[in-house]
DNA sequence: ATAAACTATGGACATTACTCCACAGTCAAG
DNA sequence: CTTGACTGTGGAGTAATGTCCATAGTTTAT
């Protein structure tokens, strides 16, 4: 497919498609004999994955590796299963950490009259 | 305390935390008399607030609507149920998204198991 | 009283992650 | 064959989020 379909797709603009290429977080896709990319199905799934991490706070540098990590084939098995986990943790923090932020909404919602005090302690 | 110690509390340069007050993510401290920033310790809650919302995603801004809606006395009930419920199903949607990439992550791992054997983790 | 460590301010600089622009080639419809 | 929508490239511009610097006043220890 070319790239403005994509656009459609996955709600992303040309510039920040042709962006992520450059910066290595997609591969270059193949070309058409006019020069256009051709962008295949798997592309779909590779930027909505882009766009999650990136709402949970993942710089584009980290999705880079994880990313790098997951289709990489010239890693140890150690050297990946370490770096998994390690990724792994970081996620659980995360969910721990939002599941800290809703209870304080939660509470908030609840006693909304002394809605300050859960946050000035 | 001065602003030394805060950024030894929490890990925040001291020109964050200037930066953080210019924007209004944390209201102005009292001086001393000699115009040394005065902190008391509610700012040290307030600030691990804010870099916790960062680690998940949220913008400066987003944080400043979020901590503005928390002190905000000119906001009805209504008016303000209506934001911290819109938060809270925001934070929803992100809990989901990082299930789903543990998800991803710990089948890669799984998969990894079948050669456990040649693990050295 | 001097040095070392701390604080203040305003403004310049840096990085990340886009976003826009100018200019040019390609393709499909009328 | 022209027109409009699409594509390509390289490079400039922008917003968000800090970070650094020059300059200057204050405090504490020796």
């Amino acid at each position: 497919m070319n790239i403005k379909e994509l656009t459609e797709i996955v709600g992303l603009s040309r510039d920040t498609i042709r962006f992520y290429e450059r910066e290595g977080l997609i591969s270059s896709p193949s070309r058409k004999s006019n020069g256009y990319r051709d962008y295949d199905n798997r592309i779909v799934v590779q930027l909505n994955m882009i766009i999650m991490a990136k709402e949970l706070g993942f710089t584009l540098k980290e999705i880079r590796e994880l990313t790098e990590l997951l289709y990489s084939n010239n890693l140890t098995q150690s050297q990946m299963g370490e770096k998994l986990l390690e990724k792994n943790k970081q996620i659980e923090v995360k969910i721990l950490e939002l599941s800290k932020m809703k209870a304080l909404i939660d509470d908030a919602l609840k006693g909304m009259c002394s809605y300050k005090d859960k946050l000035a302690l």
